[in-house]
DNA sequence: GTTGAATTGTATGCTTTACTAACAAATGTG
DNA sequence: CACATTTGTTAGTAAAGCATACAATTCAAC
C-alpha cells in the first residue's frame, strides 16, 4: 500500500470534516447541525412525511432519527401527529418556529455553500455531485 | 433555495456516512474505527511523529488526538516516549503488535478501496480526489 | 377472520468523535 | 530573568450512530 493521500475514503473524510468545522460555524447562532437542518428542510419540503420515511432519505436509522426529532420537538420546531392512513407512523409537520428557522436556516446555506464552492468551476460542481452520488445511491 | 439535492455539502455528507457505514463493516473484526487506522498508519509512516503533528496531520485537535491515542495506547498498539528535541513533545512509535494490526489494517483498506473505487474509472478517481483536495487543504 | 410476521415508533444504553476550558511543564522571546 | 507560547493532559459537554428490546399497528397466510 502507498501513502495515505492515495486513499480516497480518507480524502472523502477530512473534505467532509472541513465541511462541517465550517458548517458548525456558520450555524453557531442559530445553533442547528447538519442533521437538524436537513431534517427541518425534509419536512418543509414534504409536510407530514413519516420518521422512517425521513430516515430513508437522510441516511439514518430509526433511533437516530427520534434524537433529532425529539431535539426539534423539544424546540418547537416540529410537531408529531399520528398518520390517519397507518396508525403507526407518526406524521411530521413544522410549526411556524419551524418554518422561520428553516428560512434563516436556508440563508446560511446559501453562504455555506458559497464558501464550497468558491474553490470550483459550475462544470466541477456538477461532476463533483455526480460522482459523489455515485458514492451514496 | 432549490432542493436539497442541489447542496454539494449535502452530497459530501451522505457520501462520507456511506463510506463510514462500509469502513465499520470492513473493520468490524479488526475492531479498528476510520481514525485509529488512520493515526496507526501516520505514525507507522513516521516514527517519532509528535500528537500535536498528528493532529495537525489528520486534522484533529489536541484533545481528540490525546482520546484516539490513548486507546490505542491501552490496546498497546502505540508508544509515548518524551521526544529529546523537546521536552513538550511526545514522540510515538508502533509497537510490534501496532506494526501487525496496521499491516492488517492496510489489507483491509485495500478492500475497502476496491469497494469504492469500483463505481469509478481511474480517471474519476483522479478527479474526485483532486476536487476533493481543494475542499480540505 | 384469526393467527403470526413485518413495520413503525419508542426507550435505554454504549461508543466514537469533537469541542471547550483549565492547568502544568517545557520552550522561546523580550 | 520575566513573560508568552507551545504541547500535553484532564474533565466535562454534546452530537451522532448503533444495537437491543418492547408496544402498537398493519399486513399476509391460512
Amino acid at each position: 500500500m502507498g501513502a495515505l493521500d492515495g486513499i480516497v475514503g480518507f480524502h472523502i473524510r477530512l473534505a467532509h470534516g472541513a465541511v462541517y468545522r465550517h458548517f458548525t460555524e456558520t450555524f453557531v447562532d442559530l445553533g442547528l447541525t447538519q442533521k437538524q437542518v436537513s431534517l427541518l428542510w425534509v419536512v418543509g419540503d414534504e409536510p407530514g412525511v413519516a420518521q422512517i420515511e425521513l430516515g430513508q432519505r437522510l441516511r439514518m436509522d430509526r433511533a437516530t432519527t427520534m434524537t433529532i426529532v425529539n431535539r426539534l420537538e423539544q424546540r418547537g420546531y416540529v410537531q408529531r401527529r399520528r398518520s390517519n392512513s397507518d396508525g403507526r407512523k407518526q406524521a411530521l409537520y413544522l410549526t411556524a418556529e419551524g418554518q422561520a428557522a428553516l428560512a434563516e436556516a436556508k440563508s446560511c446555506i446559501a453562504s455555506h455553500e458559497a464558501w464550497l464552492q468558491a474553490r470550483f468551476t459550475s462544470d466541477e460542481v456538477k461532476k463533483l455531485v455526480e460522482l459523489l452520488t455515485r458514492i451514496h445511491e
